[in-house]
DNA sequence: ATGATATACGTGCATATACACGCATAGTTC
DNA sequence: GAACTATGCGTGTATATGCACGTATATCAT
């Protein structure tokens, strides 16, 4: 017997994380000529926009757990796409950099991201994407008054 | 130098996973004197009220890929609160069913999850949850029409 | 009955996520 | 300058996610 796909739950959370693995498989379909997910884009894009910085910074500007992103940089590394470098300032940190092969991904991979982007706002309206700002805010707010 | 926490990103995906992150964050803080995480709590109680069924058929219910669905399982029988057993009608399925302790287990989560619940519901506005489930409803069938 | 197709299931692999640790260095206070 | 505190970093462990495969059984068409 096979049952039919179902509504949405009755729990947000569920719901949340049901729209966000939706939304995922969405811009990944869109991004695999290049063969990037989109978290990989995500923190590509930002480390060749933010210049070199570190992880700690690199992971507040994502709003992402700083050892997520050490994991997630280990496969850009991997692939070439940045490096890393003792800061001189703080021998603590280190900068993270694109490379050259890094640059030339992200622009080449920038055309199927905006194609996402267009595709996710023609069928949702621009209404509901400022909505989903708000929604991102609030939540965050929320989560850093409980923790 | 310490960045600042960020704003919402102009990518839709990445909003959507911020917001997804920020609200299991929120249920699972909630969770945590049960030691479960939602994740696993949405499993049991659909379970739990969609009665013995298959993987496959849970997994469409939950909108889940099901190898995924197949190593959450895993933990849940692991600690005792599901158990699976050969199908009669169909010797290829398998009847994932909850056990006692499972069903003692979603007693005493439930309060704890309706506080979640309430929690996100008093920060956002029930407005903004309806617009949640269209969001779910809309992002699935883009994502569907693609695949 | 036979062959084609659909469905059910599990595993290998890669990546994403985050908590709990421990270690090293910077900064602050006395 | 010593003690305390804050910050930066990486790893161990556990779970979540989904694609690509291969295997087995049901179902359907002829």
């Amino acid at each position: 017997m096979k049952i039919p796909n179902q509504n949405p739950s009755i729990c947000s959370c569920v719901n949340l994380r049901r729209a966000s693995r939706a939304i995922t498989r969405i811009y990944d379909k869109a991004l695999e000529p290049v063969d990037l997910k989109i978290t990989q884009y995500s923190v590509l894009a930002n480390v060749a926009r933010s210049g070199p910085l570190s992880s700690s910074n690199l992971a507040r500007i994502l709003r992402l757990d700083r050892t997520t992103l050490v994991r997630n940089l280990k496969s850009l590394e991997a692939a070439g796409f940045i490096e890393e470098h003792p800061e001189v300032t703080d021998p603590r940190e280190r900068a993270i950099r694109i490379t050259e092969a890094g640059r030339q991904m992200v622009e080449k991979a920038r055309p199927l991201w905006v194609q996402a982007q267009q595709q996710v706002e023609d069928h949702l309206g621009s209404a509901a994407l400022q909505q989903l700002t708000t929604l991102v805010t609030s939540l965050e707010t929320l989560s850093d008054h409980i923790a």
